[in-house]
RNA sequence: GCCGGCGUAGUUUAAUGGUAAAACAAAGGACUCAUAAGCCUUGGAAGAUGGUCCGAUUCCAUCCGUCGGCACCA
């Protein structure tokens, strides 16, 4: 078996505030890569910044900077999210406006283009000039732009390039069948499959130059910029070495089952139009798409600005700290279906998850060990650490079901509660020394082992209830203050 | 409009053709090692109407409610 593992986020489009949802995203892929490394593989753990586009074009010029001023701004931000979330260091943060991923997005379109499937047409764009913006349908309200409803919509025609997307429909209706959980959960993998069946239309994946100058240049042609897909998803590979850097690629990309993370608006994107896009260049597809649920804020309303109920990540942390955050998007709330989330839901889970339940359960069996019975020895504490950790534990993360692989952890720490209080340990190592130790330090050991689990969950609080055993300590402060 | 999902305690979820499970919230109790934490006990649930069945929360139909997909939206 190979033992190396690719796992990369979608790459957050940066012209607003990191948001919950997408560091919902990072901490769950986060989460897995600790897992796996954990298992002893090698993990190349992939994110980044996504910062090309007529949207971003606007805005820097709005604010009167430079497009690479206006990016290098947001990306500093998004980065800052790996420390503030406690992201795995060795993360690998790709921006596509690196000149590697320019080059490499390049060299893919090259390869579909010498494969047969880019081709030159006439498309009708829609075009508002008030926001001087190419607008879709999606975005139109009654055929008018919503922000100038007073402006007509202008159709202009333009030379774009096309990908054959039509060209792949049979072999992504083949892969969907070989592979029945190519797309978790199984109902997205469905919906992909419905929308891949009604019939595959061909995309744009070119813009004129003239009109958006804030995009990579498509080969040969210097009057177009490449539009979204060739850029934006190409980071996937482009983040590995691609196409130089054969042996990192083989590695990681061909045998390291790439598995991607993203939200349920980008199923798409993901399992279907970047799949033939590496069929397209002759690549092998992806080994796994996992498709989150949306945060909604309280009593299910989408999040938004105006109605005041959007959550930042910065202040959760700041409040509760970046493990109340990590702890409640991966065990308090459902993988796959939209959740609520407010900073009261964290408070609350913060209250009784890790306050009462773990924090409080290390001080007490630490402080009955403390002041009766000696440390574990570090033969004691090196078998322990090269225990097994429990499969049905692994299994739920295995299927990307984080939150079960939390109750797991948070029944031990139940069931350890209900063990002191009913044979009362505490009172035992008066009468009989030596039993009650025995009973005292059975319960260090587990508390070992639940804090060996929780290590992709709760890196820093695993390292800290480890350091304690091995000193024999209650801790100083509370691991957890109560709130 | 078409297609699909969902509707279970106050809330979030689970299992199941035959006693509906858990967490949080609520009420009461005994204890004290612990962060007034933890433990025990208690109350509380199947959208509606039909059908199949000895028996339906589960299967089927209809209705109501709700959410999502129906392409160029990072």
């Amino acid at each position: 078996m190979s033992k190396n593992f690719y796992i990369t986020t979608t790459l957050p489009y940066v012209n607003s505030d990191p948001h919950i949802g997408f560091a919902m995203e990072i901490v769950r892929a986060d989460v897995i890569t600790r897992t796996k490394k954990l298992q002893g593989f090698e993990v190349f753990f992939n994110t980044g910044t996504d910062e090309h586009g007529q949207k971003i074009y606007q805005k820097a010029i709005e604010t009167n900077k430079s497009p690479q001023e206006y990016v290098d701004e947001w990306a500093e931000k998004f980065r800052g999210l790996i420390d503030l979330l406690q992201i795995s260091k060795d993360v690998h943060f790709i921006r596509t406006t690196d000149d590697w991923h320019v080059r490499a997005a390049q060299e893919f379109w090259k390869t579909c283009d010498k494969n047969g499937f880019i081709y030159k047409k006439s498309y009708q764009i829609k075009y508002c000039v008030g926001c001087e913006l190419e607008k879709t349908d999606s975005e139109l309200v009654d055929g008018k732009c919503p922000i100038h409803p007073n402006n007509e919509i202008e159709l202009r025609d333009e030379e774009n390039y096309f990908f054959k997307f039509s060209s792949f429909q049979k072999q992504l209706l083949d892969l969907y069948e070989k592979r029945p959980d190519f797309v978790v959960p199984d109902f997205r993998q469905n919906e992909i499959k419905l929308f891949v069946e009604r019939g595959l239309e061909d995309f744009s994946i070119s813009r004129l130059k003239s009109k958006m100058p804030w995009g990579i240049p498509v080969p040969g042609d210097p009057e177009q910029v490449m539009y979204v897909w060739f850029d934006a998803l190409v980071n996937y590979i482009s983040t590995l070495g691609y196409p130089q850097d054969k042996d990192n690629f083989q590695k990681f990309w061909v045998s390291g089952t790439p598995t991607q993370y993203c939200g349920k608006d980008n199923l798409r994107m993901q399992s279907a139009m970047w799949q033939a896009m590496l069929l397209a260049a002759g690549l092998p597809h992806s080994h796994q798409i996992v498709i989150n649920g949306f945060f909604t804020g309280e009593g299910g309303l989408k999040m938004s600005k105006s109605v005041g109920n959007t959550v930042d990540p910065y202040e959760v942390v700041e409040k509760y700290g970046a493990e109340a955050l990590r702890y409640y998007v991966c065990g308090e709330v459902s993988m796959f279906e939209d959740s609520p989330v407010s900073i009261d839901l964290i408070k609350q889970s913060y209250n009784t998850k890790l306050a009462n339940g773990l924090g409080n359960l290390v001080s007490r069996i630490m402080k009955m060990s403390e002041s009766n019975t000696p440390r574990l020895n570090e033969e004691k504490i090196e078998r322990l650490e090269e225990e097994e950790i429990p499969k049905n534990f692994l299994e739920y993360l295995e299927k990307f079901e984080i939150n079960k692989a939390c109750d797991y952890v948070w029944n031990k720490i139940g069931e350890m509660d209900k063990f002191i209080q009913e044979n009362q340990p505490f009172k035992v190592v008066k009468t009989d020394k030596e039993k009650g130790d025995k009973m005292i330090s059975d319960l260090v050991m587990r508390l070992y082992s639940v804090a060996k689990m929780l290590n992709p969950i709760l890196p820093e609080t695993s390292e800290k209830i480890k350091e304690l055993i091995k000193q024999n300590k209650t801790p100083e402060k509370p691991l957890f203050e109560r709130k």
